[in-house]
Formats: C-alpha cells, sequence, structure tokens
DNA sequence: CCGCTATGGTCACCGTAGGAGACCAACTCA
DNA sequence: TGAGTTGGTCTCCTACGGTGACCATAGCGG
C-alpha cells in the first residue's frame, strides 16, 4: 500500500498536487525523454530522431513542460544554425531510476504480457 | 515467426513491444488502479469512489485491458445484483513496486516541482 | 544570384481519445 | 409502485495530440 499518512496528500484526491505529476513523469513521451537524456545532453534534432514517431509539437510540448518542472535545464548557443542542448538537473536525475525501473519492468514482461494476449484474445474471439 | 528478440527491444522504437506496454503501465489510470489494489481485492464501484475523476467508461476499459494483460484478474459473482471483484495477479504484483517507487518519487518531490513553476512563470510572464 | 539544406521552432487544421450523462437489466426493499 | 443498487453500455461533444505548412538565418553548390 501507499500510504501518504505524513502529509495530506492522497494520490487518489484530484487536488492533490502529486496526482498530477505523476500524470507528467508517467506520460508516454516524458519516459523516453529522460530515457535518452539519461546518457547525457541531447540536441532537439538528437531527441527526435532517436525517439521515433514523436512529432515536433509533442517534443517542444513536452520538454517546455519538463523544464518547467525543474526537471530538464534548456541552452540555447546563439550559433548559426541556433543550437539548444537538452539536460537532466538535479532533480531531473533523481527521476532516473524510478523510470529505468518502469523499462526495466516493460521489457522484462514483454512475453509474459503477450502471451496473456493470446490467451485472452483466444477466450473471447 | 514473430521474434521479440534482443534486436526489436529498443524501447526508442515503434514497434517494439515494450513501448506500448510502458505507454499501457504509465497511464494516468493505470498507476492509480495498481495502487488500490496493492491493497487488496476491490469491487467496481469501490475503485470508482476510491479514484477521485475517473470516469465510470475509463474505469472498465483501463480494466478490460489490464485483465487482457494478465496483471488484473475479474471475478463475476453471480448474485443480485451482480458483484464483481478486481485484484492483482502474480505479474500484476510485480508491477506494484516499480508504480510505488514512481508514487514515491511524485510525492517527495511535490514541494521542489511547485517551486520550479513559481520560478519559471515568473521568469517567463 | 538562386535554390537547397539544416536548425529549432510556431501555427492552423483535423481526427480521435476521453469526459459527461442517459439508459439498462435484474432484483430488493419500503 | 417506485426508488435504489451494481456494473456496465451507448451517445454525444470537447480537448488533446498528430500532420504538414511556414519562418528566420546562413552556409554551400552551381
Amino acid at each position: 500500500m501507499v500510504t501518504t499518512s505524513a502529509t495530506s496528500s492522497d494520490l487518489y484526491r484530484t487536488d492533490c498536487a502529486a496526482r498530477q505529476i505523476l500524470d507528467r513523469v508517467g506520460d508516454r513521451w516524458t519516459v523516453l525523454i529522460i530515457g535518452v537524456l539519461s546518457d547525457g545532453s541531447a540536441r532537439f534534432s538528437q531527441l527526435r530522431r532517436r525517439i521515433e514517431g514523436i512529432s515536433q509539437k509533442m517534443l517542444t510540448q513536452t520538454l517546455r513542460g519538463l523544464e518547467r518542472d525543474g526537471l530538464v535545464h534548456r541552452t540555447v548557443f546563439p550559433e548559426v544554425p541556433v543550437r539548444v542542448e537538452y539536460e537532466l538537473t538535479q532533480m531531473g536525475r533523481t527521476l532516473e531510476e524510478p523510470l529505468r525501473a518502469l523499462q526495466r519492468w516493460a521489457l522484462e514482461n514483454e512475453d509474459r504480457i503477450e502471451e496473456a494476449h493470446a490467451t485472452y484474445d483466444h477466450r473471447a474471439q
């Protein structure tokens, strides 16, 4: 059980700040972006190329959100063409481990879940 | 034969099964539902009442998905009115820890993130 | 000099995922 | 008779996210 006795924060209530945070960090793109940035800083276009399927809009939007959350730092180099580097902040780095655990779980249980799907779909058909 | 060997296990490719799984388990409602079910089995209406803000549609839909993934077991008791119990499967229980870590992170960093927001919004205004 | 490329965006458009609320079956109890 | 309970489904309709066009700047090829 997840007890939140110390604070009055109840994750299951809509007014809980932590619940909104959970939405953000559990977001599909956030997980992948933090994953890439774990290997070190990256440029906008590197992220876009690495994360297959992300639209430019969502990449911009998600990075802005992460910057606002204080999880990612954005540095603009006024060269031509302009270069922009993104890197995890210290707080961002504390998120690496939980997200990595989730990724590990996904990779480890990939097969078992596909099996479950097969069973379920077979029974239901 | 569809092999999901090491080659296709690149989370950053759209065809990676684990990436879809990550989408599912990182989902806002999934995290909360698994959280509640960590305390033991629960009925449909108990879940709905506990997780403030979830629509009946999304609760049904998410539970069906979790059942299909083999993470949640659904038992129907043919009483009147019908009673339906949901509980974590063994595989579902292995997901508790990673998700709990994420929840812990959210609760622990709640304040620092709100601070970051204030700073960001103040600078940008 | 013209056009093409690259970078890091923004903007308008549009389809779909998700929220709100009505409705349902079957039975109980006042 | 009619209201209540339980676990849904169905029909809207809005808002989020994907697609593609466009922008400034400048280097480089022809």
